[in-house]
DNA sequence: TCAGGGCGTCAAGAAAGCGTCAGGCCGCGT
DNA sequence: ACGCGGCCTGACGCTTTCTTGACGCCCTGA
């Protein structure tokens, strides 16, 4: 039985979410603020967190990072509409994937799977991955078939395979393929990412693998 | 975990062996004699063994006889430089692989893992591919038909051979046939890589089976 | 619906990596 | 001593890759 940490300050949320979560065959635990949160997941070790970033009496970010201190438990983060900052910065401190208020319940749980699935597959990710016709192996550094990659556009493609599924951000990218020096320049990204549609995308301008997320990052889908 | 048999009668070797291959996961037994290494073999059952063939009992071609007798657990064969004939000798009786006193950990751990890897792989034990019209045997270190080979060629081929579909990266063929201090010369690489080119591909400036991986290294595929 | 920022795409110059050639050095056998 | 084959080395031009700027479209939020 998977269990789940459900953590929002507005109750009608909460109590939404436990009984939805509870009918698709979820064990739901339950906090209101971030120093209950942290309790609740130190007792009960849950399998998943969902987490408000909005709390009343801390940061969402410093909950998450309480977290991750001890803990690799998968997060998905929900942010209102226009918490654009909050959202990137919470991906960036480690949350697994995050969704917009108001969300369908649905989509919540569809994140959930994909983020819990994401976690059994280990933590150094997957080498291999089938992209349309293309099987993409990392750790050979081959694409089948044949597909010429130059050495930046391996990069960041490995780092996209490595987390496949995964919402990878802006910063995470350039950070790792040009240096921290970079985190603002997403123009090479733009540019790269363009290359890599033009190789392995079927139709490089309707994208069905390699996703743009706006304002965010890119998101590798096998 | 890896269980690994060393067999050789400097206890000095013997001694190192252990401790760099225990600093790299595997488990080691050790024997001095032959006896002893066949009376440990039955005891263990090892997945590898690296075998000495200069054993003061009997003749190490005998105790990789004996090993074949009942098991066929990869070998790798330690050799003095010159001897020639027992090297060629153990390949003929079962021998995985060779390595030729002095030697470098990291290489007999490159070799462990290369022969560990092809058993696992089936019989498709690389020692042997067809580029173009020749067919180059490592094992035998023939080319049919003829052709002429400098030893830095001949070395530079066979690393690629025993790895051939596997790209090789500019760093692992510059160590292995220059020694550590020249990582950093490519410059010799694309002097012996047009040389082997030239003797080995139809059109040299075209080449279909030793292929370049920009800023990376080099692969060949059959 | 409109404005603005983000994004995809193109093109061109700069930089880096690579293949090739030629000459010098050294050791070997004659 | 001499010629020869193999190795080392630097230089050159070419190709690939990276960088950079510009432009127009699309999505988002007001």
């Amino acid at each position: 039985m998977m269990r789940v940490l459900v953590v929002d300050d507005d109750p009608s949320i909460v109590r939404t979410l436990q009984i939805n979560l509870r009918i698709r065959g979820y064990a739901v635990d339950t906090a209101v603020d971030g120093a209950g949160a942290l309790r609740a997941a130190l007792r009960v070790r849950p399998d998943l967190v969902v987490l408000d970033l909005g709390l009343p009496d801390m940061d969402g970010l410093a909950v998450l990072a309480g977290l991750r201190s001890w803990s690799a438990v998968p997060v998905v983060v929900l942010t209102g509409r226009d918490d654009h900052a909050a959202k990137v910065g919470a991906l960036d401190a480690g949350a697994d994937d995050y969704l917009t208020k108001p969300f369908h319940v649905e989509e919540l749980v569809a994140r959930m799977r994909a983020v819990a699935r994401r976690r059994l597959s280990g933590p150094s990710g997957v080498s291999a991955v089938r992209i349309g016709r293309f099987l993409v192996d990392v750790a050979d550094r081959t694409v089948t078939p044949p597909v010429r990659l130059t050495p930046t556009e391996w990069h960041l493609l490995e780092i996209l395979v490595r987390r496949s599924g995964h919402l990878v951000t802006h910063r995470e990218l350039l950070r790792e393929v040009w240096g921290p020096a970079y985190e603002g320049s997403t123009n090479y990204l733009r540019q790269y990412v363009t290359q890599l549609r033009h190789k392995l995308e079927e139709e490089p301008s309707r994208p069905r693998h390699l996703l743009t997320e706006q304002g965010v990052g890119y998101r590798l889908v096998p």
